[in-house]
DNA sequence: CGAGCGTTTGAAATCGGTCAACAGCAGTGG
DNA sequence: CCACTGCTGTTGACCGATTTCAAACGCTCG
């Protein structure tokens, strides 16, 4: 886990194309000045490496800079569960804030960067500019959004339409940072796919080959061509509620 | 729905023995009488009775006083799924910030009772008492980890695991504001408990008599009682964790 | 080039779902 | 006070989606 001091590089909150997606939103050019002071370092992190672990304290929250990371809850007697995907302007550790703790693993499925909010000093900051603190508490509020609908995936939907919603899913975040929409790079392996969606590898597998033969998709290795997006649409249900709002 | 003017009550943030649990956590005496100006009203609800529902805007959010309520989660063709259900103390409407707009249901299983915050006037308030602030900052965390747990409960673990953990969470709940962990009255039917856990009613049947069976619990009707808390936690698996830390 | 992981595919097993009948209790109205 | 009706819950039988177990394939990287 590299720190590297803000100074380093000429990057910070009021030029990153990301502020449409993080904390700035909203926010005048001359509060993102003071978001800036406080965001002193970022940390960069290698395939695999975990960005904090379940039980670490809690001292700061991360801002996606580049980079793809999972979070993980486990169970004491090993089994676990991964609960989400994070692309680029997403805040992580925000599960610690209630017992100072970090709840799960953020671990990064390829070379990330994030950036370091300093959490006591950022509640500090909230609390003088009004738009941040709201601009806050809309991050939380669409988290606990994006979980009721994860939780409605997993308690409601078959396998097809869980892994048809989560395709869609991707693809609409991935276009809104400016990737296409229709073709765009798995970070993450069957198995993990599996994990978010309460499924097996083996049944992941298997609806990749499905979907391939009724042409929907097209697949190799990891690279994914969403062919027939209605189609996809089709298949997840009227479940496209489930990804068609939370695009952040 | 009937709104109270707080004055016909003398019942008071600064008063409520549920202080414990809601917003006034970690407040001096002085900060909670603010907490007391800024809550100006309740609302009483009679037993099916929604608190807010998808859609409508969201100009408050609220702490239940007493009762207990459920809140669900609809897709667009009807299939819903309840993802929660909330026992006095606990703060409503959270996911609604966001987007400004209640995400879910709330409905009441019981005649029940809320307090209304006005989320902009508590926006207000927090930036003038850091511990406001941070206490709010850790329910909004809290229901995250929350919500993660729901999610590995649904991803991973099988039916029977399943219930058991919702047995001993809702005890740890309820013997935590002052009722009995061993013996307590379902306020949800079975449909409901089912719908939860992302099971079918006839499991949660199946599954209730088979624990009756085994001498785990007595049940009769909705009142039921956890004869053998140590065979229900084996059954949960080291699942325990699941519901343990979350006693709020 | 070979080792090892990730992935695909098949066959058998199973948990939980679906359909269906029935029981129990509550509330209604005669 | 007792049928009648309707809702909730229980139980059984069967079915099917997904899991589990197993084997083979094919990248990728040292």
């Amino acid at each position: 886990m590299n720190h590297i001091p803000v100074s380093a590089s000429p990057n910070k909150c009021s030029t990153c194309v990301l502020g449409q997606f993080c904390l700035p939103v909203g926010l005048s050019s001359d509060d993102i000045q003071k978001v800036d002071s406080l965001v002193t370092e970022r940390v960069r992190l290698k395939k695999g490496e975990p960005l904090y672990r379940q039980g670490d304290a809690l001292t700061a929250i991360y801002g996606i800079r580049f980079g793809t990371l999972k979070t993980e809850y486990a169970l004491p007697d090993g089994r676990e569960q991964i609960t989400g995907f994070h692309l680029p302007g997403e805040m992580l550790g925000l599960d610690g804030i209630g017992e100072n703790t970090y709840q799960s693993n953020a671990i990064a499925l390829e070379d990330s960067e994030a950036c370091v909010v300093r959490f006591n000093d950022f509640e500090q900051l909230a609390r003088q500019l009004p738009s941040l603190q709201n601009q806050f508490h809309k991050i939380l509020s669409r988290e606990l959004t994006q979980d009721q609908r994860h939780l409605l995936s997993l308690g409601t939907l078959r396998a097809e339409e869980r892994l048809a919603s989560f395709l869609l899913n991707l693809s609409d975040r991935l276009s809104a940072r400016g990737y296409s929409p229709h073709e765009f790079h798995l970070r993450m392996s069957r198995e993990e796919i599996g994990s978010y969606l309460g499924i097996q590898l083996e049944t992941v597998s298997r609806l990749f080959s499905r979907f391939t033969e009724s042409g929907l998709i097209q697949i190799k290795q990891r690279h994914i061509k969403l062919v027939d997006t209605d189609g996809l649409l089709e298949l997840a249900g009227k479940s496209r509620a489930i990804h068609c709002t939370h695009v952040q």
